[in-house]
DNA sequence: GTGGTCTAGACCACG
DNA sequence: GTGGTCTAGACCACC
């Protein structure tokens, strides 16, 4: 399982990042039910980040119900899940494209100007 | 002049909310060169905000060099920024446009998809 | 706001205390919606507590709804959840008590006894 | 002898169900003073468990005396404990019991309402 | 002053 | 070895 941070103070949490990006993976099927996701000291160590970073982003990710924890077992991808990440992941891209729109339209920008950028 | 805050806490500060709006009501020429602001105090009243954070967006104004304080006068938009602050805008748009298809990307969504939205 | 903790390590973390007595406080209109909770730090000092411990009850208060976090301004009992607490109350109820009507039952324990206790 | 474990990580620890189960097994004569319990190896792997578990329970229950192991022979049920264990289990009934007319307590719940459940 | 994030590291229960 | 909780204290953005 790979991730990468942007530590560039780019003002996304840390474990946000993991949050969304462990999204993507399973949303993407890179990441399949019953798989077991790294143990949060491993997580920790090789993105050299706090254990308690990876931690809270497990804890978020079980709270969507995207994974579920065995205590002393391991962390992994809950059953049955990849369907409702997909629709979870297109209703997350929609907003900030609305948003783009809107202020697309407050600036007056063209809209062939937008589609090439 | 006339500005709505999302108060909502959807991660966008209060001051930056400022910003972007007298920005766009200059862009759009519904506040022209020399016309002058609301005062600090009288903007705060009315958004029902502190006093403190229409300060700081008239300064972040400000020092975009998009509005110039006389003191004791007050506050007006600066000569000849209509342009600059158009192309201003265009570079605002381009980092989320930028993130937002990066996302789509990782999520595999098609471009036809994503344009429709 | 008086909370009481059990640090006689019964077994419930102090997260979860505070959290479960909030909903009370709630529930039984000891804090009304719209009500200000005590301040992470503050509530931290009166119970001699880490403050990362109460924001970590405060977030899961908000998670549940029950509780908004104005940034900056501190954090409100939300409105309208007094009936949903309630219920809430009665289902955090009601596994319990089955459980301890299945043990009792499997001690062949005759129900006045059970009623006496 | 037949136990029945709730991996639904539901707060209960495996080797304490076991704790629980074997009691109950004995206070209601389904299991007899002499008669031996499944070698440890066995009953972890029927429960798909590790074995390290099963040891920690028969260690627990032999603590509590109501079991003894002869090595190299098993394990075996303690003579005359039936009342001894009887006893046990309606203390054992006793602290949750309370806990929960508490909590009701503070929901305000009527009596009956509680009784119903 | 508010809450938010993160670190470093401790101790615990469980398997 | 797993995750869970908690502490102590840092720095940040915002009002």
């Amino acid at each position: 399982m790979h991730i990468h941070l942007d530590t560039g103070d780019g003002r996304v949490p840390i474990y946000q990042q993991i949050v969304q990006q462990v999204k993507y993976l399973v949303a993407s099927g890179r990441l399949l039910p019953g798989e077991e996701l790294p143990p949060i000291r491993v997580l920790a160590e090789r993105l050299v980040i706090n254990p308690n970073t990876v931690a809270r982003a497990y804890r978020e990710l079980e709270q969507c119900g995207l994974v579920s924890k065995r205590s002393t077992t391991g962390t992994f991808v809950a059953d049955g899940v990849a369907s409702r990440v997909a629709s979870d992941a297109l209703e997350a891209l929609t907003p900030p494209a609305d948003a783009l729109v809107a202020a697309a339209r407050r600036h007056r920008v063209e809209q062939e100007e937008l589609l090439e950028i």
